[in-house]
DNA sequence: CATTAGCACTCGACATACAAGAGTGCTAAT
DNA sequence: ATTAGCACTCTTGTATGTCGAGTGCTAATG
């Protein structure tokens, strides 16, 4: 999808020479990460003009702020306004070739016994495909609401917990309980909790106990009343989003990671769970987005392009997948992986873990 | 616990003052990193005797294999040799201060509703404490018997199986059946499941099938049939033992990690767990273990010190906790670290997790 | 005889200098 | 409008020199 003429912000025309030689630039610098000078360019990419023309429209590209020059003298490299022109109007998007997806399938449904491990095998694949750290979002629930309760015996003093909320997530709790009950108790206990609150947000589980259960059940009422902050807790870790990353040393693969510093800052972050999860909750979720350097919020990624998609389930959005690495990203490959990994990943999940 | 005089292998001695500045170089080398020189020690510490002396005793000690010199004319630093002289007799083993070691203890105790949050909690903390990196192994179980199995409906098709097996660890697996079953069906497998299976190894699961269950539930064959290699992937599943590794990062903190390869190397190794879990699991279950450099067995870490603790429940060894870190650690206050959070740990997991 | 002072020597760290190479910007010619 | 040519700039790499820390040896000392 190649437009001829684009007229930028100010008059200036981002003719098709132009934007024949940013794109060389781009092309040059995601590969190599050296800064690319008039001399090379006219040498690899045919534009059948001398250097010294597109020295003058190296030039003209750097006024509009697309190339920058890290000195003077030195070549050019792309700027992120330029790599946001390249993928949203440049770019050639790659497809992905059918065998290969068809393999990334096959090893996506290599593990598939939880939810949570599909996702961090998921993050793997997404790494080890595309040489950049990934990144993956467990499904998110948005209200809890239980579907299901059951209580285990599994001795005098301990009762296993299962709580099924309607996504059908499930969270298993210990529960230490005073009297011993025993199995028919507990199952009259499950019978009854599983009537009253099928379908309920969790709060209603204050008021039951306040009222009806006390005659109901009243035998059990200890144990239901100890059970309460148990369930609540149980759904609120169900809530608690996690995430995967995968391939983080992935990053020193790169030149422009060659310093410690950078490396560190750049570890670190991906290592500290909660601003990942920040931008990854907050950041909109389009089916998919690409956010180039100083588009990130973060500083310590605002030298990083990430891209993300969105799964989905059922046809509802419940997660994220992305990678992140330098800007100097290979787009084209990596947006098609991305996006052909969160479909994929979407099915299986569909397929395996709801009706 | 202070030797005055250790006869060496050879029928060389080392004396109270040669070890006065054996301890000297790496005290010193701990702390600053730098190869240290005579003058220095003969300054900094006051063992009473010129540098010259001073430099004679180290030309000895590194004779004896004890120091070492990155190249002529540079300070000495310790060699693998001598910090293992030094952990064995001459470390001061420094108590953990009994206030921090509560506050450590109380800082344990937030996460407790699972035991591998805990253990994840435990790591975090050592490393936070000790400024390495740190690692932990989560229980694990010998032969997995089968002490509970449950049947819990979640819609038409598919059918909650809850494990617990005779550590009582939980798993929980979604399985698929084309029958519609209802729920007091389900409930009546499940008693018989628990009845015929409970505490046997689950192999036993197999002839029972063949034999006596044909009869008793016929009709249900198919859906325990269909159980069967679930339940066997769950308790392998459980089986399967899962690393803990947090504050990697705290390794650019060091400056012998400040080129890329090292760091990389370093973080590599620690991301990829099943190198990890080799050296945890076959390195001897001690109550404590110290290898230092060179006595580790991956290369990747042969500029290393791992120490690790087990942590016991009601006795019996079940896991691993530890710090990585360069051979130059603060040895004294590490190993008294490790060895009271793997004492906390055992006993958390005890109170909360056992009878 | 152990200790020490003194001195020559070694080697890394750091700074300076210099040449090579890549790239630009400008100008004049086409 | 394009291009060839040239002067200029700036980085990178190499060579060189100096400085300082540290050693090893020897001779003097108590």
């Amino acid at each position: 999808m190649l437009i001829p003429v684009i007229i930028w912000g100010d008059n200036m025309k981002l003719d098709d020479r132009k934007l024949k030689v940013l794109q060389a630039v781009i092309h040059s610098y995601i590969t190599s990460a050296e800064p690319i000078g008039s001399r090379t360019v006219s040498k690899k990419y045919n534009l059948g003009v001398s250097s010294a023309t597109i020295r003058n429209e190296m030039s003209d590209l750097e006024d509009l702020g697309f190339l920058l020059q890290p000195y003077t003298s030195a070549g050019r490299i792309p700027s992120d306004k330029a790599y946001r022109l390249y993928v949203d109007n440049l770019m050639k998007s790659s497809e992905i070739v059918l065998k290969k997806r068809k393999d990334i399938k096959k090893d996506l449904l290599t593990e598939i016994n939880e939810v949570d491990k599909v996702l961090q095998n998921a993050a793997k694949i997404l790494s080890k495909v595309t040489n950049y750290t990934s990144l993956a979002i467990a499904p998110q629930v948005k209200q809890s609401k239980l579907k299901r309760i059951e209580l285990i015996p599994i001795d005098d003093f301990r009762v296993l917990v299962v709580i099924v909320n309607e996504s059908d997530v499930v969270k298993n709790t210990m529960l230490r309980v005073e009297e011993n009950l025993s199995e028919n108790q507990l199952t009259r206990i499950s019978k009854y909790l599983n009537q009253k609150l099928k379908g309920k947000p969790i709060e209603s589980l204050y008021k039951e106990v306040e009222s009806g259960l006390i005659k109901e059940m009243y035998n059990y009422k200890r144990t239901i009343e100890s059970l309460i902050p148990l369930v609540n807790q149980s759904l609120d870790n169900i809530k608690k989003e996690t995430i995967y990353s995968e391939g983080v040393t992935n990053i020193f693969n790169f030149p422009e990671y060659n310093n410690i510093s950078k490396a560190k800052s750049f570890i670190s972050f991906i290592e500290n769970k909660s601003s990942l999860l920040d931008i990854l909750l907050n950041d909109g979720f389009d089916d998919i987005q690409i956010k180039i350097g100083k588009e990130n919020c973060y500083d310590e990624i605002k030298e990083c392009s990430l891209i993300t998609a969105t799964y989905r389930v059922n046809g509802k959005t419940i997660g994220k997948i992305g990678v992140i690495g330098p800007t100097r990203m290979e787009y084209s490959k990596v947006i098609s992986t991305v996006k052909s990994i969160a479909m994929d990943l979407g099915d299986i999940i569909t397929d395996n873990f709801t009706k």
